[in-house]
DNA sequence: GTCTATATGCTGATAGAC
DNA sequence: GTCTATCAGCATATAGAC
């Protein structure tokens, strides 16, 4: 409304190039091999240009996870949304996790693996992984399970079965969808109380 | 017997100290950001000396994973040895799997991990993982499981459960064989077709 | 914002003495 | 079998022009 306007800064910035660029290194060769010159040709332009954008690699790291991380909330919370509490909100969440990781593009296989060893900032890879995780923590508290199990080893089960499936998935297999259904349901038919 | 024996050759050899160095540093670092230099260094030798054992640092990945899924094979294979087919088999073997992973050693730590992207011998440990896994697959079809169910995911699930443990496993907290025994019997209480 | 040019150190691997 | 010495190339990151 204002005549004069604060533009937005930094228009034409092409940090969000950079991050793609990032995201797609990283999820093809790993952090440790892939280089920053592999990213900047990624992204088109020179590896000087890169750290106008980032400080150094392991902040790229660190702002690719944000951005995946903040992406896969958006996508499960969107999906469970209205789902009321029990098997069938756990279900959707998992189906929306596991579509996301396995087809959801670049960013996803890049931030579900093993934080690199010896990363600086590991503590804030964790804590923003713990996060998300802790929405599948909810999930499970709003089940009503047998007294004898542990609901912190179903998450983990569930989750830890669905992160590794990058390495058999294949594109013309079983869809991701189905994979993650087919998970849930062997935990529900086991653990649920009300049948 | 012979008084000209043929002397092993090699001995004094120390092939298997360069092995077990490698197994240690691709199991902290990860293949590419594991040096032959750490490796050597690792092994108390110079740089140079690795390739008299071994022809490169591919060929040293395949060894490590050779000699790592010969012996967590043995360990399964031992551990089930006379118990009846059926739940009670699978979850030995799978008490014996994540027992060995977590707490065998620095070899399986390095062996059950994604390959690195790009790696040029990928199918070789790619089928020697496929015929180690293949011990589940026999196990998990030696249970009479509902006809819905898919053995395949159930060993994926399971297997990928389990391998993702690594991630989250704290040594001071639940042991190996317990969360192994939690895993299998979220399964069976679920596809058990003989209650 | 992106460039060219470069500093400094580490990489896998080889040659050849002992 | 292990060593010393070294090659050629690539790593992250910086300096400073435009």
């Amino acid at each position: 409304m204002s005549p004069v306007r604060e533009e937005v800064r930094s228009q034409g910035n092409r940090r969000h190039v950079v991050l793609a660029a990032a995201a797609s290194c990283f999820q093809q060769a790993g952090y440790a091999a892939a280089s920053m010159r592999d990213i900047s040709a990624a992204a088109g332009m020179q590896p000087a240009s890169l750290y106008y954008h980032f400080d150094s690699k392991d902040d790229l790291f660190v702002a690719v996870h944000e951005e995946g991380l903040r992406r896969i909330t958006e996508a499960v919370v969107a999906t469970i949304e209205g789902v009321p509490p029990g098997w069938g909100r756990l279900e959707a969440a998992a189906v929306a996790h596991l579509t996301t990781l396995l087809e959801g593009g670049e960013f996803f296989k890049a931030v579900m693996r093993d934080i690199p060893a010896g990363f600086a900032e590991r503590e804030v890879i964790t804590e923003m992984r713990d996060a998300y995780e802790s929405i599948f923590a909810e999930l499970i508290a709003g089940i009503d399970l047998p007294a004898s199990t542990d609901p912190r080893h179903v998450r983990l089960m569930l989750l830890g079965a669905m992160n590794w499936c990058f390495t058999w998935y294949r594109p013309d297999g079983t869809s991701p969808a189905d994979i993650a259904r087919d998970f849930v349901s062997y935990l529900r038919s086991a653990l649920d109380t009300g049948r």
